[in-house]
DNA sequence: AAATTCTTGTTGACTAGGAAACTTAGTTGA
DNA sequence: TCAACTAAGTTTCCTAGTCAACAAGAATTT
């Protein structure tokens, strides 16, 4: 009989126990900013446009509405994100970094840089390129535009 | 003052995207057969050996031992896990699959087959391979297998 | 042998996100 | 013009995981 196609043969497998094991190394450096990966990824990326409506946050990010409508408003909590109401929509508001947000984004990438340092570090320079090519690539061929940066 | 490192230049940013991505195709493709991701992985790590405690699955798969009896509890109620008492240790017992669970993992493995098929299908042969090997360097430098929880 | 400590697994409180219902506000079309 | 549809966000319910407290049994120490 066949058996069955190992568990460990599969990429996706390797994928998410890699990626698992960087965020859970990243949370745990940015945990002492009182901020968490998602608080991250959304400051930082609001950083890149602001301000910035919520659905378009929510297409970037990969996440829903309703994720990002908590998300933003624990942000708001924390004073490092202010809504600001449209006038033109009335349903609508756009989001932006405070000063204290846009402070910490700097502190943040740092750690974020040092992160990707310190888990990648063990590749060799050829091998750190060509991951992220094709992690590029992959993204890029199966349309996750999530930021269209490059 | 100099810009903020960009979050996409952090391949740890795009692991995540491309990580989340393939699970979240998998758990669609899986779905049909009434199972989650967690809970294949589970299955399949089960199949490898049986009978195994829960204590070895949580280490194996990353996962806290919490969430391992709660994931167990789940796999039981569905008649895919059975449980057995140990008598040596009235702590301890072990997990099996089913018949009904054995029957399901062949299904279940070439749903994964396919879903590496058509996610990395998108890649040359050449940038795959690299893709796994680069993988498993990371796995094996960064001792991901031997990281106890807890 | 009794007391302490360690181990195995479960439970409860909490956090985070997805799906879908829902609210409110624009948009469209007869 | 006003009814039907669509769009932006929020909220509710659900799933799934972590963490920490816990119970109970085993192992170790004295």
């Amino acid at each position: 009989m066949t058996s069955a196609s190992e568990l460990t043969d599969h990429t996706g497998y390797w994928m998410r126990m890699v990626s698992n094991a960087v965020s859970q190394e990243f949370a745990r450096k940015v945990s002492g900013e009182e901020v968490t990966v998602a608080e991250w990824s959304f400051m930082r990326a609001l950083y890149d446009c602001e301000p910035t409506p919520p659905s378009v946050l929510a297409e970037k990010m990969g996440m829903t509405k309703g994720a990002i409508s908590k998300l933003a408003e624990r942000l708001v909590a924390k004073g490092l994100v202010e809504r600001a109401e449209s006038q033109e929509d009335k349903r609508a508001h756009s989001l932006s970094l405070t000063t204290e947000g846009r402070a910490k984004i700097p502190v943040l990438a740092s750690l974020a840089d040092k992160n990707d340092a310190e888990f990648f570090g063990v590749l060799t320079k050829e091998e750190h390129e060509a991951l992220d090519h094709i992690l590029r690539v992959l993204a890029e061929r199966r349309e996750l535009n999530a930021t269209p940066v490059d």
